[in-house]
DNA sequence: TCTCGGTAGGTTGCATTGCAAGGTAGCGTG
DNA sequence: CACGCTACCTTGCAATGCAACCTACCGAGA
């Protein structure tokens, strides 16, 4: 899989996750790789950025199999980036198969 | 509109415009900045990087209003990679929408 | 002639972001 | 007490889009 599709994707992909409900890194990692491939080292520093940027706030929970678990809850900026997002993905994803499709249709 | 999008995607883009027919690098960034905000300083990089990779041949034309141009004309290579980078969009983009309209579908 | 705008091609340096590789730590089991 | 699993995190690197800038050809007008 191409890694550069993914570029700013996996943004709008932990927001909407995140926006059914808290979820915690490990999971999203887990969640998202059963449609994407997705290492960790990805979705840590993701995180990292997004929380940083005040996308969502983080509270601690305890795990009887293992560490505490690190949750992460959206914000109102969150939830409003999330769906700007989602529209401008979509805009974008249909403007590329007008590119794509349109041609492959009729070509010689 | 989020740069990051575009990642990888220009790639398949030109390919595909070229497939339809010859076209120069001037007469590319135009067609596709139609549909996806494009800049020359991205488009000449990329043109010179596919050919250095063996998707498509270079030949010059005058033209009667300006320099020289310079067409691109897909190579077996080109279009066999059109082909399969068409594929693996169409997927990406497919399991995109599963995480992000599958969620906003039934969202609390 | 000289300059200017449009066409056409190109380069440099930077910013963003995904990833492999590696590290830390809690917990239960053998 | 070593191992494996869960969970979190960091470092350095690679890919690629972009602004800014440069060169050069051509015709029109001063």
């Amino acid at each position: 899989m191409n890694a550069q599709f993914k570029k700013g994707v996996l943004e709008l992909c932990v927001l909407s996750l995140l926006k059914k409900g808290d979820k915690y890194g490990y999971e999203l990692a887990d969640t998202v790789g059963k449609n994407i491939d997705i290492s960790e080292g990805t979705i840590y520093p993701l995180l990292k950025r997004l929380r940083a940027e005040g996308y969502f706030e983080v509270y601690l929970k305890e795990s009887s199999s293992g560490p505490a678990r690190k949750y992460y809850k959206l914000t109102k900026k969150g939830e409003d980036t999330q769906v700007l997002l989602a529209e401008e993905w979509q805009d974008f994803t249909k403007n590329v198969s007008v590119i794509i499709g349109g041609i492959n249709n009729d070509k010689n």
